[in-house]
DNA sequence: GTCTATAACCGGATAGAC
DNA sequence: GTCTATCCGGTTATAGAC
């Protein structure tokens, strides 16, 4: 945020006068049209409708469609980490996990972009693939960090790395899984399958 | 399968000389550009080239492209279904599930596409929309009556409707969200994780 | 930096010939 | 039943005006 070159004006300049909040309007519309059409179904015409710009506008700023594709999942991908739990660690992260997933209910759209985009790009020759791959990666990566932690800290019975990758597996799936299920009946009760979940699992950590 | 109509010939007539045979030709070809490209990427145009016929037949036989959607996936439903677990019961039946869901390790394609479609069906306008709403339901109605049976032949403890209903779900969740990761990572152990899930899920049953 | 206009193309769907 | 020809709307992308 920082980074803003320093001119000797007191004004900043450059691309990022009346770039920068484009770009965030930009964003906003585009999540808003994959969100209800999905990355193939929501056309640039139609996110450059809701933004009220032309499309031609949307084809400068980003280069084209695969562009703002990751330009919306990277921005979705920085809300979600900084909403997160950075200042907790070892069990009572996953202790968390409940009620981060309910947040997701206040944001319909991004869930179902995601668990879309998700899906969708699950083959290698989706634009998206490598994003997904990393940020799948990244998320086990963080879970098992934790769980090694609490570990560690003699909060769960030792584990082989395996046995860690199983675990952490399981919680991201049941977390997709949970999540699809709520988008396609919003009776789902998010929170008391997470916690259900969550509990028995970190019982069963201890109990090992 | 004992429905076609008999005439006073021996020969079958009517829609299914060549309709049925040319049918499932055709569906197998949209299932294969429908697992590559998903429902909104892939089009009636590739279909028909990779079945080798016209587009205009293609909707001659289905329709629309809806149809032709819908066909498919009651087509794999039934397949998939057939494949199931009818001879087994009670705890038997959850028992079973790591190597069902290891199974569709042999259909990559079908698996993508379910998974792409639930995804992009999650949404209340989209076509199949319905359809997936009643797999998903008439799928946790089936595990809850396999729980119920295993409660009721004492395998289990006594549960509640809701307690009954966030199991099912939870193991639903897990066998999607299992199922995304290794289309997005093949090394992903389905097989493993399912069954230390299952395990410890059928233990903590048991265990109430 | 942003917009209009336009080119070149692809998608689903229909009409009519064979 | 299947094909060719065609319509119409949507998509990416570029060129150039303001």
């Amino acid at each position: 945020m920082s980074g803003i070159p320093e001119t000797t004006s007191t004004r900043a300049r450059g691309p990022y006068r009346t770039g920068r909040l484009r770009r965030e309007q930009l964003i906003e519309a585009t999540m808003a049209v994959f969100a209800e059409h999905g990355y193939a179904g929501g056309s640039i015409r139609a996110i450059a409708e809701q933004a009220g710009v032309s499309h031609a506008t949307l084809i400068q700023h980003f280069g084209n469609k695969e562009g703002l594709l990751t330009a919306v999942l990277e921005e979705w991908d920085l809300r979600t980490v900084a909403d997160g739990l950075s200042d907790v660690s070892g069990i009572e992260y996953f202790g968390r996990l409940p009620e981060v997933m309910a947040a997701h209910q206040h944001s319909r759209g991004l869930l179902e972009l995601f668990t879309t985009i998700a899906a969708e790009a699950s083959g290698p020759s989706h634009p998206a693939h490598r994003f997904i791959r990393r940020r799948y990666e990244k998320n086990l990566a963080t879970l098992a960090g934790h769980l090694r932690e609490a570990i560690a800290a003699g909060e769960a019975a030792p584990m082989t790395g395996e046995q860690i990758m199983v675990e952490v597996r399981l919680l991201t799936a049941v977390m997709d899984g949970i999540g699809l299920q709520w988008l396609l009946d919003p009776a789902t009760d998010i929170e008391g399958a997470m916690t259900a979940c969550v509990d028995r699992t970190v019982a069963a950590w201890q109990a090992r």
